[in-house]
DNA sequence: CTTTATTGGATTCCATGGAACCTATCTTCC
DNA sequence: GGAAGATAGGTTCCATGGAATCCAATAAAG
């Protein structure tokens, strides 16, 4: 009854995958400023919001996997500087609906080349063969699903 | 003189990557809070003193991908609570070497089993296939040391 | 309908990492 | 040998996310 698989080291898999992240998230960002001003963090905010229908604060914190304290604050943020609007939700007025200012489309659209031209170089430069990002791919897209369903994972980094 | 593939999605990796590692992240601390009230970036730590050579802080620097202010700091805090030792390094005494305590060789010792069992129980749990596993597994081994080969990538996250 | 329990998210206090800056030390150049 | 340049890492200011707390609003129970 084993689902565990010993031969893959599960650690040393984990750890690179942390080191992986943190070095593509940054280089990503680093692309991302220097071009827009603006880095990973809101660029992420603002395509949760462009793109989850009727989106509230708890649907940033599911979809980016943050507190729903960094999700509020980070809201804030966008609202300050003009770029989110929040809108009262008559049928729940405990919470509101989160959209974007003409500016924010703007700055989110004129950032999304950005990003897939940084990612793509990034993953790229590695020359992994096709075969085996592909694989890479569905693999992280089902670990996502999995995690997102289980039960006490929407925390944070500490 | 196609070396990028246009079939898997870059970003859509990328974000997947992302989200999996901060809930992977968040999961693997969390457990080993609860069980020896330390966290992931203090395992982190100790396990990178005890396992480089004449350890120094741009070693923890360049294994963690962090940057140099944040090493320091982060062993000031393991020195603070007794866990880490500095000693100058009398061939170049702008640094020191970082070694462990007694206290940090045990606490990490017991913390490294918990961290794998965790690892593996969150990996396994979404019933990954072992060969993909495996292909994930050196993909991001060459993706670390691609990044880590690379020129301005040493910064974290913003 | 009223009371109790739960929920959504705002706020506060805190921890940690980044950028910029700084200083002591080492290396290179003349 | 001394001056200029580079380096190792410590410090300060700041940004951001987490945990805990809080409160208004909603849902559930009786």
């Amino acid at each position: 009854m084993r689902t565990q698989h010993p031969r893959t080291d599960a650690g040393r898999l984990f750890d690179d995958l942390v080191r992986v992240e943190v070095r593509l998230y940054t280089a990503v960002d680093a692309r991302l400023r220097e071009q827009h001003g603006s880095g990973l963090g809101r660029f992420d905010l603002l395509r949760v919001v462009a793109e989850v229908p009727g989106c509230r604060v708890s649907d940033v914190v599911r979809v980016l996997a943050i507190t729903v304290g960094a999700a509020s604050k980070g809201v804030d943020r966008q609202e300050r500087d003009g770029l989110v609007r929040r809108t009262v939700d008559p049928s729940d007025r405990r919470s509101s609906f989160l959209s974007l200012t003409p500016e924010g489309a703007a700055l989110l659209d004129a950032m999304r080349p950005t990003y897939a031209a940084a990612v793509r170089d990034l993953l790229g430069g590695a020359g992994l063969p096709e075969r085996d990002l592909a694989t890479v791919a569905t693999s992280l897209a089902l670990l996502r699903a999995h995690l997102e369903g289980g039960p006490a994972n929407v925390r944070g980094r500490a």
